[in-house]
DNA sequence: GATTGTGCCCTTTTT
DNA sequence: GGGCACAATC
């Protein structure tokens, strides 16, 4: 018990050894909030508490796993195993699995991801003949979404004045009545959405008591990360089951609180007084994270908001460096100075590129980034974005084990009906929704019923093709208990045809589809392994069934995490709370950007957008560079933009002044500015630069390149490249950066000839021919 | 019924 | 600058 608490500031102590009751922890940022909670866990389990009776909510897969390998160093790692830990959404969507027929699902209910919900709302629009454009489905959504989270039903909607006032002003009248059909298709479908998930957790604890009952019993500790950021239906999921013991451990920051779009409530952390009268509040202040400076220049930012819980968060670690501010004329600058920047510090201190995040507030703007690091040989990893599981040929894959699992899964079956093409068209599909319609049916049953025949208006040809269809979704149902996850997933796949049809397709998408359609047969096995790994000894064969309900709640977040591998880190700021690095480039501080346009409407919005900043600010330990451009490609036009007023919020004596350009300047900051300042880079440097950038050139050639163009002539000298004209098909060629490769496909005319290049080292490349400087070696 | 072409949105942020 | 829904064509 000793080595638990050692280490520890009293505060954190006592967030630690308060065990019963209500506790609430204030934690600022880089306080020590995982670790009070981890090492709160650790001391319960060795205090004797059984670990099956704590629940620990967190906000990410990610931080709920980084949280058990904690634990799992602290004490017997089979115990810290048995913990309930991970995501509302995982924890109860388990729960509801267990307890799904009270509410009308079977266990193997299916969770609709954003995407299907977008299609069932659209296919909803369709059939009533409303335009998607007066209903777009987004804003239905969004709608629909909010109500859930606030636990309103379809009829609690329509019969809401002030929602129906705000639907009527919004002039979409008709939401209430997409929401009731949109949520009878879920039922009917045996679905679910991520806001059902916390909705009938709710519905479950509000009208069965006795069910309630049993997880009070069973959850005697309940502990949640992120507060801040619950929305109402998670709150009152807590509120419900901590209601019986009131040993709850809540840990949260206030000024960190950035997902009020989606429904988190502030008002949770700022009313927990007033629901646990008894609570202990405890305060954790010291930053141990970041420099003074950093800590400092974030409190200044913070104190412009008005609704806040004051608290002093401090650092006793060194002042540390200024922050920087890069000023760059375009996006594209802006990329190759941050580029420069990180190379520079790189060099002159030795870092590595994990040293380094690119934190920014939309995912558009990574690729401006990307393009400077590629040309600057930087590797760097990207979080967010489109996730693996978004990808097409993946979800379709996995359609088909939805459908397996679940055949009334509508959006599924939808999905895979007729892909791979075995024609059944757009006429037969619409043809069986209107029967399914009829019967009040889904589309499955009507194709799969013995007893009642399919309409005499489809022709023979038609139904054999469904019956079909059908025998093999069937055959494969019979599989699913006996046969384990990967074998079946792999007959799935041959018996469909899927990756025949991907590899019937040779250009570079091509392939990259057939790799993600193994790297998810092994995700599959992997899955396997570990699941066999975790429970000692035992060997429980892992049904697809298993697989499936765990990769729902998965993102991009959680996957793989190679922690060896030397990567710059990329990724929005909202992925990136909870982490850390020693250098941050908070990058895109622009007005109408970061503020977003969207958020300027009112203070409330603002000030969300404003500790989005916060916690971009607070991630950094050592240094921090801010940098925003004058003018950028936004949607295909260039836009110009100011600097971010939250640049100027900055407490003045924290940054360092970039002097207003001289190019020719020999300014020396510091050394490892140099490469970053474009205010200190001496004209060789920049010429340098362009010679880099000319050369080595990437997929990704455009406005930036071209400017180089006017330094061709200067390069050229030094090589004696073939003329795009030479280059023709079936040519071995040499490429500077990519060595030796074969001309697979040229396209295009004059300056806009294209080839497409297969290298031995590094395959297939698209390369612009009057850029790419390529020596003919085999005719 | 499938394949190719065209126009229209778009950009917050995520479980 | 791109992805996606719908339309026109084979």
């Amino acid at each position: 018990m000793a080595d638990i608490l050692q280490g520890l500031n009293n505060p954190q102590k006592e967030a630690v050894t308060t065990v019963e009751g209500p506790v609430m922890v204030i934690a600022g940022a880089g306080s020590g909030k995982t670790k009070a909670l981890t090492h709160r866990i650790a001391y319960m389990i060795q205090e004797g508490i059984n670990p099956f009776s704590i629940m620990a909510l967190t906000f990410t897969n990610k931080a709920a796993k980084e949280m058990k390998d904690r634990i799992m160093k602290l004490v017997d790692p089979h115990a810290a195993r048995n913990v309930w830990m991970g995501t509302f959404h995982s924890i109860f969507a388990r729960i509801l699995r267990i307890e799904a027929q009270h509410l009308g699902f079977t266990p193997d209910f299916t969770i609709y991801d954003t995407d299907d919900s977008k299609q069932l709302i659209n296919a909803i629009l369709k059939e009533r003949e409303l335009d998607t454009k007066a209903y777009p489905a987004k804003y239905i959504l969004h709608r629909i979404s909010m109500a859930k989270s606030a636990l309103y039903t379809p009829e609690d909607y329509c019969n809401n004045f002030e929602i129906q006032q705000q639907d009527l002003r919004a002039n979409k009248p008709l939401v209430g009545e997409i929401f009731k059909s949109y949520n009878n298709r879920l039922q009917r479908a045996n679905a679910m959405d991520f806001d059902d998930i916390l909705f009938y957790t709710n519905v479950l604890l509000r009208d069965f008591p006795e069910i309630l009952y049993k997880y009070q019993q069973r959850f005697e500790y309940i502990l949640v990360d992120e507060y801040q950021d619950t929305n109402y239906a998670q709150y009152l999921i807590i509120r419900r089951i901590a209601a019986m013991r009131e040993n709850i451990c809540v840990v949260g920051d206030d000024a960190q609180s950035i997902y009020g779009f989606r429904g988190a409530n502030i008002q949770n952390i700022l009313n927990f007084k007033n629901d646990y009268p008894e609570q202990k509040l405890i305060r954790l202040e010291q930053n141990y994270r970041s420099t003074k400076t950093i800590v400092n220049a974030a409190n200044s930012v913070i104190d412009h908001n008005k609704d806040q819980i004051k608290k002093k968060v401090w650092s006793d670690k060194e002042e540390g460096e200024l922050i920087t501010v890069l000023r760059a004329t375009s996006d594209n600058e802006e990329g190759t100075l941050v580029a420069n920047s990180i190379f520079g510090y790189k060099m002159s201190r030795q870092l590595n590129n994990k040293d380094f995040a690119i934190l920014y507030r939309t995912n558009s703007q990574s690729r401006s980034i990307e393009e400077a690091l590629r040309k600057q040989d930087i590797r760097y990893r990207i979080y967010g974005g489109l996730s693996f599981y978004d990808r097409k040929e993946v979800k379709d894959l996995l359609a088909y084990f939805r459908v397996v699992i679940n055949p009334h899964d509508e959006q599924a079956l939808l999905r895979i009906i007729n892909y791979p093409a075995r024609g059944i068209g757009k006429t037969t599909i619409e043809r069986l929704m209107v029967v399914a319609d009829e019967r009040q049916k889904g589309i499955w049953d009507v194709i799969a019923s013995e007893t009642e025949p399919m309409p005499n208006d489809f022709n023979s040809g038609t139904v054999t093709k469904l019956r079909n269809f059908a025998t093999m979704i069937r055959s494969f149902q019979t599989l699913l208990d006996k046969q384990n996850a990967i074998e079946l997933a792999k007959h799935i796949c041959n018996t469909v045809g899927i990756i025949k049809v991907l590899k019937e397709d040779d250009t570079p998408e091509g392939v990259a589809r057939v790799q993600n359609i193994e790297e998810l047969l092994n995700a599959i096995m992997e899955f396997s392994d570990k699941q066999v790994d975790e429970v000692t000894g035992e060997q429980n064969t892992v049904t697809l069934n298993k697989f499936m309900e765990d990769v729902a709640l998965l993102t991009d977040q959680d996957k793989k995490d190679d922690e060896d591998d030397d990567y710059v880190t990329l990724m929005t700021i909202h992925s990136a709370k909870g982490l850390e690095f020693p250098y941050v480039y908070i990058v895109g501080l622009e007005e109408n950007l970061f503020p977003g346009i969207q958020s300027l409407s009112t203070r409330e919005d603002l000030e969300e957008e404003r500790r989005l900043f916060y916690v971009a600010l607070t991630r950094a330990e050592t240094k921090l560079v801010l940098s925003h451009a004058e003018s950028r490609y936004r949607w295909g036009n260039l836009t110009l933009s100011e600097p971010s007023r939250f640049i100027e919020e900055i407490d003045p004596s924290l940054i360092e002044r970039t002097k207003k350009a001289s190019f020719r300047g020999t300014s020396s900051f510091n050394e490892g500015v140099n490469f970053s300042n474009p205010f200190s880079k001496s004209f060789q440097t920049t010429r340098e630069f362009q010679k880099r950038t000319t050369q080595s050139d990437t997929p990704y050639i455009n406005k930036s390149a071209q400017k180089t163009e006017s330094s061709e002539k200067f390069n050229s000298s030094d090589f004696n490249p073939a003329s795009p004209d030479e280059i023709v098909e079936g040519m071995i060629v040499l490429h500077q950066k990519f060595g030796q490769g074969r001309v697979e496909k040229v396209e295009g005319v004059g300056p806009n000839k294209k080839a497409s290049v297969f290298f031995d080292e590094c395959g297939t490349k698209q390369l612009m021919l009057k850029f790419a400087k390529l020596n003919i070696l085999k005719q």
